[in-house]
DNA sequence: TACATTAACGACCGATCGTTCGTATATCTC
DNA sequence: GAGATATACGAACGATCGGTCGTTAATGTA
């Protein structure tokens, strides 16, 4: 019936601001991104914007979501089709490692950057962030665990100790990758992951070889 | 023969300058970091700084070369104090992880939250700041062929493969013990190390126990 | 068809940004 | 002591910040 109404015009305006936001908040930060700068990258004017949002703050509260929905998407959902265990771990971390590679972000990830921006300043949107970081921290540390119940990990292994470390290789990459140009930080990355869980997986025939 | 001259009395206006930039850049980034927010804090006029300084970028570059200062100071000096080999090379890490623990600055690590302002920000900052790092980790894989060139590590490793997986899990820390309080962090970095090390080095007695 | 809602705009607001300028004064050099 | 130099200031600048307001027009609802 709506062919191309004011309501699905606004929901697809929402969708451009919030993309270009996450894209641009991935560089400067969600606080760096002035609404000015928003304005002229989407084509709508900066006070349009008052129409979708009461001001700055809930736009950047949305645009965590939206970012957590895309990292949803573009790594977690990937490397569930991975077979649980091992290997579906290792998929995670390569799903990831492929994210920043692919450059879906110009500034490589948000989470990385909004939460440097935000770990000092109290509020909503540090909550909301911390929020989305620990829900992805708390998945990995499952996975680390259903690989040890499915006897894909030694019995030893500490899955909070584990999951940190590879969630460590993987924040690096962001660091390391966009002040030094190349992709050495992404081939150690993805190497002291494999090593590591070969050297712990009983049967490490389940995982890549480690020099290909 | 200078008392408090005009000379000596700038000198010291200088030191608290960038002492104090240094610490807020910690927390809201060299950019973020007002020169309004500046004065107030130091007490000095906002266009007090241009007596010492020709502009922000400037002030931002010195403030880099203070920071540098400072990280050898309160991390590669003390760990210099260890024996060569292994030894140095976790008192390096623990250094590190001092730093952070003892809050020496409010931010946490002044570099690490430069670097993520600067990265995609080509410039003079960005520059030296990816000097002051490039530095570091060079330094840090110095130590680490040294460690197997005393025999102290497995000769089949990596030495840029390992300092940065050290240098990973010390960054992490920053990142983690910002946005969820407590020691946690700490603690995984450095067991993770600690492990790491243990198992590489034919002498493990070398390096502090595990669990104490 | 009548009326309320929604999307979007341009103009404008006070605050703050980095920076410039003229000035005052204490110190250094000669 | 004279003149140059260095330190620091307050006032003001244009630009930009997030945000308000009144308005227009297309759409949704009745």
């Amino acid at each position: 019936m709506t062919k191309d109404g004011r309501r699905l015009r606004g929901l697809r305006s929402r969708e451009v601001i919030l993309a270009q936001a996450v894209g641009l908040a991935s560089v400067e930060g969600l606080d760096g991104l002035s609404l000015g700068r928003l304005a002229t990258a989407t084509g709508i004017s900066k006070s349009g914007f008052f129409a979708h949002w009461p001001g700055k703050e809930h736009l950047q509260l949305d645009a965590v979501d939206w970012a957590a929905r895309q990292w949803t998407e573009h790594v977690v959902a990937p490397a569930l089709r991975a077979p649980a265990g091992v290997r579906r771990l290792f998929a995670l971390h390569e799903a990831r490692l492929k994210f920043y590679e692919d450059g879906v972000l110009p500034g490589g990830c948000f989470f990385f950057t909004v939460q440097v921006e935000f770990d000092d300043r109290p509020g909503p949107v540090r909550d909301r962030v911390a929020r989305a970081m620990g829900e992805w921290q708390e998945f990995l540390r499952r996975q680390v665990a259903e690989a040890i119940a499915l006897g894909e990990l030694a019995e030893g292994v500490d899955p909070a100790q584990l999951a940190y470390e590879i969630d460590a290789l993987g924040e690096m990459v962001v660091i390391h990758s966009r002040l030094y140009e190349g992709r050495e930080s992404l081939v150690r990355a993805r190497r002291a992951v494999l090593q590591r869980l070969r050297a712990l997986c009983p049967d490490p025939e389940l995982l890549p070889e480690d020099r290909p």
